[in-house]
Formats: structure tokens, sequence, C-alpha cells
DNA sequence: GCCGCATTTGACCAAAAGGTCAAAGCCACG
DNA sequence: CGTGGCTTTGACCTTTTGGTCAAATGCGGC
């Protein structure tokens, strides 16, 4: 389970290219429908080779998980307490959405594991991620019971940041085949309806 | 492939069992994750009892697949263009709240297959799926270019309302544990909020 | 109560999967 | 340029998995 403390310059460079390849792998694939072949096969190396940088393949996929839930939380984490609220929730909604487009992967890997029950990271949603959503939530119940903007259930409406901006990355192919070839770029498109919706719905008049 | 045409009692009423037992397994580990014995085991059945049914594990799939995708779809199917439009959209919402809520299983069978990519229903999804939709958000065209409808982009405001609902079910435990144990029912809340939510939206001042 | 068809199962098989190991190759440093 | 440790790998092992099969069991209609 542990990940490797990566020392050496290859060793360095191998963990890097096993964790790319992993990514692209798991997030496609789930944890158990992934198998460490795949894996190998895309990071360029031998199955043993892979092994012995990591212990088995729950020590990847954990690593990944831990590793990348920073990079996931980045966006609310940046929510500031000291901004304009409406401003500051809609450019909460803004790098979330450039994530989903940017690095799909990352939430696939994470729906994948969540869909699932979160049997690796239960813990980790409980109180890494816990604690930071009652933080910001209570920025945004301030900011609320302040008048600075529309009341509504402030956990409510992070789960539907989430919700919203992920859709697009975790279901892009739902979303591509509803949509048609001809929409290229759909998170564009959603990108101006999620201004309107969460404007209107935080916008105090 | 092929579903079985259960023709006799037991024939229907081991059909029906092994769904249950499928759907049970699948929905929880996703196709790749799931095994036959674990669906045999579910099902209380002997694995060669079960391909006896079924011809194979994507059979299974296959089969509950397409035979969940009018449940799934009904909601939408419901949407009625004659009706008050606020309500009917908002009818809508509940009407697929209540399905996440009532069938979670159903919701994640659907969220495995799509988020790794739909490699068993691509096809469902650009013709059945997407022939709905676009009927859908036709009316709903409608009913904003007639003024009776805030403004907005009628594809994504449906592909909100999914993404927002299944959210309950999908991430159930994701949402769970950012509440914590004191919150019981996290969709009745949701189901307020998204009243909240869509009624600003939408509602024509 | 017997026949024929539907149903059920234990035993089995081949392929895939996670992981191990001893030996070989390679690289940095004295 | 030789040695010691880091890195790589082919061969192998065990378990799991999807699926098969022949034989046994059960059931409904006559």
């Amino acid at each position: 389970m542990d990940k490797p403390v990566a020392t050496t310059r290859i060793q360095k460079r191998n963990v890097s290219i096993i964790s790319e390849a992993a990514l692209e792998v798991f997030s496609t694939y789930g944890f158990r429908g992934a198998t460490v072949d795949q894996i190998a096969r895309e990071a360029g190396l031998s199955k043993p080779n892979l092994l012995y940088y990591f212990p088995s393949k729950e020590a990847i996929h954990s690593h990944l998980l831990t590793t990348l839930m920073d990079v996931w939380l980045a966006p609310l984490r940046d929510l500031d307490s000291s901004g304009e609220p409406l401003e500051e929730v809609l450019a909460y909604v803004r790098r979330k959405l450039e994530l989903s487009r940017q690095r799909p992967r990352e939430s696939r890997l994470f729906a994948n594991e969540i869909v699932q029950g979160a049997p690796h990271i239960l813990e980790l949603l409980s109180t890494e991620l816990k604690d930071l959503v009652d933080e910001k939530a209570a920025v945004i119940a301030g900011w609320m019971d302040a008048g600075r903007l529309a009341k509504a259930h402030p956990y409510h409406l992070i789960f539907s940041i989430w919700s919203l901006t992920q859709h697009y990355a975790d279901f892009d192919v739902q979303v591509r085949a509803v949509l048609g070839p001809k929409v290229k770029d759909p998170t564009r498109e959603a990108g101006e309806y999620l201004e309107v919706l969460f404007t209107r719905m935080l916008k105090v008049d």
C-alpha cells in the first residue's frame, strides 16, 4: 500500500511513467476492470519491472487516488472567503469545469471509485473532504446570511457544482452521443449554461 | 447476446431472479468487476444453471441494460408538451430524483457503463436516447421561444437534470460522507434544493 | 406411474490475472 | 576498470474466471 519513495532519477521517471499509465487504465476500466499487464504495457515496462516500483495493483491505485486528491480539491480550496460572493462561486464553477475539460481521466478515476462505493477512499471522504466542505459551506452560509447571496442549502450547492461540472468529464460519451458530432466542444456550451444557471440561482436582486 | 424467451413458469422466475441478482452485482462492481460466480451466488443458483438461462456474462449485462433503458427514460418520456412549462420541468425533476432514491442500482448500472465509455450501449445512446432528447429539447425550446420559460440551452438543461438527480444515487457514499451520519435522507434535502434551483433558473418574472 | 423434455449440477478446462524469484544487465563511483 | 547496488526480465506459480459437458434429477401430461 505504501507509495515508493522515489529517490534516484530513474525511480522518479518510472514512478511517474507508471502513474500516468495507471491513470489512463484505471480511469477507463475501474480498479477491478484494470489489469496489471495492461498498465505495464501502457507504461512500456515489463510486469515484474512495474511491480518492482509498486508492491501491488492496489498500491498503484491507492497512490494515484491520494496523490490526485489534492488536484481534485484545489478548486474548492481556492474559494476565497474575502472575495465577492457571487463572483467567487462562479469562479469556482469555472475552475471545476476547466478541470473536467483538461483532466477528465482524474474525474473518471474518482467517479469509478465512488460509484462503486469508494472502497479505497471512504476514509478520506469523511475526513479530508468533509472537513474542507464543512469549512467552505460555512463561508457560503455566511454570505447568504449577510444577504450577499440568495439563500440555498450550502452543501447541496457544492454538490450541484461537483455534479454539473464533472458530468461533462464522467459522462462525456453520453453528452457527445446526444449532442451529435457537430458539437465539437460540449464544455464551451456547458460553461455558458452553468454561468447562467448559477447566476440566476444565487444573485440577490 | 440474445435474451432468453422465457416461456415456462420456471424460466420466467429464474430469468427474473438472475436479472435481480445481476443488477445488484453489476451496479456495484461494473461489468468487468463483476463475476458470474458472484451473480450465481447472489441468485442462489449454480453457475452452470445460470448459464443455462443466459449464454454468457455479456448476455446478462446486455439484457439488463436494454430492459432497464425504458425505466430509465420513462420520466423524460412523460414530459408533457401540453402541460404548464415550469411545472412540467419541475415534475420531471421530481420523477427523476424519485427514481434515484428508489432505484439507485439502475442508476449506478448506467453510470458504470457510461463512465467507462459505454462500450455496450453506445449505439442506443446515439439513437434511442438522442431521438428522445431531441424531441423533448424541441418542446422545451418551444416554451422558451414562447416566453413561458426563461431562456437557457435546452440540451444542457436536460443534462443538468440528469446530472443533479443521478448524483444522489451514483455518488451516494460521497454525499453521505460529507453530510455526516445525522442526515438520514439526503434526497429529501436535495428535492427542496433542486426545486429552488430550477424554479430560479426557469421562472419568467 | 411412465415418458420425454426441461432443469440442475459436479467435474472439468483453458485462459487470464496477480504476483514471485533467481539470474542477468546496467550504472555510478572509487 | 571493477565492484556493489540498482534495475530489468523470462520463466514460473497459484488463484480466479468464463464457460462446457455429460450425467442426473424433476416435472407435467397422458
